[in-house]
DNA sequence: AAATTCTCCAACCGCATTTTC
DNA sequence: CGAAAATGCGGTTGGAGAATT
């Protein structure tokens, strides 16, 4: 079926691969969501005017045209929160995105995949990276204790927040869900704001230690087919406190 | 300075699931 | 109730630009 509207809307002869989206397009895309909707985008594209499949529109709406959506780099602590729900669940990144509001599933799996991915010792830049990054949480986690000592931790609280939130709203429409995802769940939020938070905010050099072991023991290796259980059984021996 | 390699990310593919008729 | 259509998701690809050799 999706073989047919699935066409990049040229002819194959002209050697297209990707057709990325013109702002005429993202136009007549955005100008149609907000007069119509989201969803039906089998008639989004049809009516549209636009020569996408309705698949194509849908992506390009929830991936970039959607209001909301942060432009921005990966903060560490939103690099902290795909690390601990891809060791919970693994590759969901729909179910992680959920999390991270503003991020879409595609920008978190590319992220992961770019930074995490790669098997066996990173590269220099890795390298260069992962130090920067550490660099940059030894920096954040001063700045915070600064500003804590201001402010009393209002600032901070707000992608907390926004991300407890978010969970309540997914655990209580998750309590619906199947027995295995339930005790997921129950692994799960007993212990979100201990495991989650406090790796961010509260220890980042035990925090640093944990990102060494993990690069060099092969956490982040996906290609194990029921990494998830596993991962998580790792991730329960990592030390958080 | 040129060639090569790497990184990032938008966009596509194929399959599974859900919804509609 | 079953088939078809629509939607959603995870995996993959390709290209542009940056970094390295």
């Amino acid at each position: 079926m999706d073989g047919l509207m699935m066409g990049w809307g040229l002819p194959a002869e002209q050697g297209w691969r990707k057709r990325p989206w013109t702002p005429d397009e993202d136009k007549l895309l955005t100008e149609y969501v907000s007069s119509h909707g989201e969803g039906r985008w089998s008639s989004v594209a049809k009516s549209s005017g636009l020569n996408r499949s309705g698949k194509s529109c849908r992506l390009r709406w929830v991936n970039y045209l959607k209001p909301g959506l942060k432009r921005s780099k990966i903060t560490p602590q939103e690099e902290g929160i795909i690390i601990e729900l891809h060791a919970l669940w693994g590759n969901k990144w729909s179910t992680i995105a959920r999390y991270l509001p503003g991020r879409t599933d595609n920008e978190i799996k590319n992220y992961w995949r770019t930074h995490f991915k790669k098997r066996g010792k990173p590269s220099q830049k890795q390298e260069k990276g992962k130090t920067q990054l550490l660099l940059d949480q030894q920096i954040m986690k001063q700045e915070q204790q600064e500003q804590q000592e201001e402010e009393q931790g209002e600032n901070d609280n707000d992608i907390n927040n926004k991300v407890l939130s978010q969970a309540e709203a997914i655990d209580q429409k998750m309590t619906d869900e199947k027995q295995g995802k339930q005790e997921t769940l129950l692994f799960m939020y007993p212990n979100m704001e201990n495991l989650c938070f406090p790796m961010m905010y509260q220890d980042i050099a035990s925090w640093s230690h944990t990102m060494d072991d993990l690069w060099s023991g092969g956490l982040w290796n996906l290609d194990e087919p029921h990494g998830r259980v596993d991962q998580a059984n790792d991730y329960n021996k990592i030390n958080w406190n």
